[in-house]
DNA sequence: GCTTGCCTTGACGTCCACGTCAAGGTCTAG
DNA sequence: CTAGACCTTGACGTGGACGTCAAGGCAAGC
């Protein structure tokens, strides 16, 4: 197929496509006049991608599982690589969510405790 | 003060200080020779600046509170526009954080259910 | 032949909070 | 007088994942 249907098949854009294969993650063979053709298979790699990065993976970390697509295995996640992967943001994860619950903390108490208002005619809390 | 001291004095830098004054966010008397003259008024609105931003605030979102603390009020969180802000802010961090658990367990579930691994030579697949 | 719609490469624009460099003015110590 | 430590404005660079435009080639329908 072209790289317009493996686009739309994949929930993007043919600009995104031709970005993963210029940063090495795509190679697509080409037809007679140019055009590049992909697989199956592509279409399966791209969606791929798309789904680790719309749970806040970085380009970079979707390249092992990509690979490991390639090589043969029917998940991405049946590699090492992979797991190392899944292990560090796992971590980046809980470290993350702990300093948006300590924030929270923080703003809740800025709410709770009262303040007087400052522009004279302010009414109480707004909902 | 001159705008190293403030800056100093703030922890950040001098650029970050123009930054703020560009945007609107700060307003400083100049001396004869054309340097920045600022107050300790002026250091208080750029600790809140920081404070805001280092708990993920966007610079704008700071503005309500530089106004309100310029507007005379002992704490920038004294006016509607704040708090105002601050339940934004609440919202968003718990739609954050949801998300990230959610991811967290996805991640997890993919860790914890075993796979089979690849790096040997696998043939298969490849359409 | 002409239009339409797909494709190609290349290159600049986006967002945000600055970092960094350039080229120069000002003040102070020695 | 000079060095150096501060200050000024202006302008370009950063990172990440693309968006968007330019200029043109290729294929199919009318």
């Amino acid at each position: 197929m072209r790289i317009g249907e493996l686009a739309d098949r994949a929930g993007t854009s043919t600009r995104a496509v031709r970005y993963y294969e210029s940063q090495g993650l795509l190679r697509a063979a080409r037809t007679a006049n140019g055009y590049r053709d992909y697989t199956e298979t592509d279409l399966r790699l791209v969606r791929e991608i798309r789904s680790l990065l719309n749970i806040g993976f970085g380009l970079e970390e979707t390249r092992p599982f990509v690979e490991c697509l390639r090589a043969g295995n029917d998940s991405g996640d049946d590699c090492p690589a992979s797991i190392a992967v899944y292990r560090r943001k796992l971590a980046e994860l809980d470290a993350c969510i702990e300093r948006l619950q300590q924030i929270r903390q923080h703003v809740r108490r800025q709410l709770e405790h009262p303040a007087p208002y400052c522009d004279s005619s302010a009414p109480t809390l707004e909902s």
